[in-house]
DNA sequence: ATCATTGTATTAAGTTAATAATACATTGTA
DNA sequence: TACAATGTATTATTAACTTAATACAATGAT
């Protein structure tokens, strides 16, 4: 996955949802260490303090661990895990819903347009 | 439809989204007029330098036409208004379903998570 | 012990968004 | 004709975001 970042929304909202969605997704399992702020910010290609300020954003909610000067963990705590991973999937969808229903869809046809479609299925 | 506008994102880059839906969605039919930008901006409670931002950017798509002193109307180009719609139907689709897979769900869970909920129908 | 790496903090600069306060030309209407 | 309402433009100010360039304390490893 690539850091492709947009321009219309903050760039460390915008990491903050990345790496939320990888450590519920197990990238980074729980105990894991998280690559240094330098080093994730290389390869995101943003400033260190940018980056440092979406980690300050989770280690607020708890998600992640400062272990001072030998860097940063994801919590051993999966139930807290699971809990954003249900909560990311509820916003997901509730927002889905409601942008399609604007749109004019009903249920049945979303579900159909999904059931109909093919691509998006996880790769390797 | 109340006007929430989130602060994570351009105010203006919201307001285009929410115009389009409402002109795909019917609420401002093909051959209509729009509210002036002093109007909307109050109804909105944005500045009237924002809406007419706005307003400039669903000009330059041809979703909207301006009649100098009188106004604006919706195109009668009804082909345009159904892509639209189309289109950003699309995006909502292809969204969902890539942020779905990358919190881990496949495409049978995220049908039965749609099919079991209760809620989101549209409303009058 | 030395040193590289870690998180963290500070200061400065530049950009964009949003608001505020006006102003102007044009046109439909009273 | 006079006037209100239209889109449009301008200038200024404020705030948020991002980058840049450093700097410092603490710690693990050599």
């Amino acid at each position: 996955m690539a850091w492709i970042l947009q321009s219309d929304r903050p760039i460390y909202a915008q990491l903050v949802e990345r790496l939320k969605t990888e450590i519920v997704s197990g990238v980074y399992p729980p105990g894991g260490r998280l690559p240094s702020v330098r080093e994730l910010a290389a390869t995101a290609s943003v400033n260190p303090n940018t980056m440092q300020k979406a980690f300050a954003e989770l280690e607020r909610t708890g998600l992640i661990i400062t272990m001072r000067t030998s860097g940063r963990i994801v919590t051993e705590d999966t139930a807290m895990i699971n809990e954003t991973r249900r909560e990311l999937a509820e916003e997901q969808i509730s927002q889905f819903l409601t942008q399609m229903n604007n749109l004019g869809f009903d249920r049945s046809e979303i579900i159909e347009l999904l059931s109909e479609r093919k691509g998006e299925d996880v790769h390797e």
